[in-house]
DNA sequence: GTCTATAGCAGGATAGAC
DNA sequence: GTCTATCCTGCTATAGAC
């Protein structure tokens, strides 16, 4: 069950396996040559298209990550509708399903999270464009529909820094699976992800209501 | 203020520059000559004091990585050992600090960051040994001193996530420094990471006192 | 638009002088 | 142990046939 299928062009198939290869190795441990064998097409067909090996990478981000990061984004929304989106547990949890069970496949999942951590860790152009068209605007909307659930007295900083945990939680949990199932002992099956969910939930909707002060 | 000075011997300068190097672009995107130019030493030295450069990155590994975490280990046990150690917040707080403020220099604890980043998401030999010497030892240790002051129904797993969750918090915060940034308008400043690491505390306290069952 | 062939160069690694 | 010189592989990118 490949997802590159003949029937697509080789400029698309070229997208797809650059996308997979990039995710898996990183940027320069992937080559034109490899790429492009396992699009079945063409050496020269990368630099026809999209005229250098940099280039691709970048069309990878605009061609592919962002549509499938706004198909995360348009579940968590979608499942937030749903319910009345009056309760903070209810919005946490539709992020953290929306994002470890979600509308992707288990591969997308990992690939996307892959290719998000590289460009966290070591920025490329393709960083400025992750923020500006996915990371920011998602962050806002889960702000504001967080803010009027908060007491009055909470600070916009503390609402920032709640929510960059879970998000935190979130793509830890996707991409460190290594250590994670070392430490837990657990795979990654779906009765896992919903414990994880279920975790991610529990331990933010307490951080959330957390009092303020702590005891020194 | 370069770390690498000329009374290092070559082999020690290799490693020292090779570090920041790996960290900053990853191993492939890193070269020998890159390397040897930064060491300021001889094209062949890596080979006659490493064989290759594969077995380059690992020493980093062994002879430089491994050993600052055992530093930032040891700072946490400091910590924890001067306190009485019977609330959780001072363990969190210990771990937190550690972690973000802690006895690494700030250029020190990016690298760090984003040499363990670079393992998780795309293992190579080298992840292995972080955890079986750095990552089980520590999370053992901090579950171990967690586990007393838990209340006695709390399972061995909900402990595990806990922890987890922490330091997903502490290694977020860490690398993603350029979406925080963004996200939030601060710089990572000592007045910052005192924040997080505040925030931290707060949110995990909260998080692992959770009254197991969410409202439906 | 897709191919073959190849230019042109940078990479890791080594041989051998000192 | 440290150097210079060099091998040779494999890379990106392009020229030009089809």
């Amino acid at each position: 069950m490949k997802q590159t299928e003949k029937n697509d062009s080789p400029k698309d198939r070229i997208l797809n396996e650059a996308e997979i290869l990039f995710a898996e190795k990183g940027f320069h441990a992937v080559t034109v040559r490899e790429i492009t064998r396992s699009a079945k097409c063409n050496l020269a067909a990368v630099n026809y298209h999209f005229g250098n090996k940099e280039n691709l990478y970048l069309e990878v981000f605009k061609q592919r990550w962002i549509p499938r990061a706004k198909r995360v984004r348009a579940a968590f929304q979608k499942t937030v509708s749903a319910g009345n989106g009056q309760e903070i547990a209810e919005i946490v949890h539709a992020l953290a399903h929306a994002f470890l069970k979600g509308p992707l496949t288990d591969d997308e999942r990992l690939r996307h999270a892959q290719l998000m951590i590289r460009e966290m860790a070591m920025p490329t152009l393709a960083l400025d464009l992750l923020i500006e068209e996915v990371i920011q605007p998602f962050f806002r909307e889960v702000a504001g529909r967080l803010r009027p659930l908060m007491e009055e007295a909470f600070e916009k900083e503390r609402l920032m820094l709640n929510i960059i945990s879970v998000f935190s939680m979130v793509i830890y949990f996707n991409f460190a699976r290594v250590p994670v199932r070392r430490v837990t002992g657990e795979e990654y099956d779906e009765n896992f992800k919903e414990k994880l969910v279920d975790h991610i939930v529990k331990f933010s909707v307490a951080g959330f209501g957390m009092n303020g002060e702590e005891k020194v």
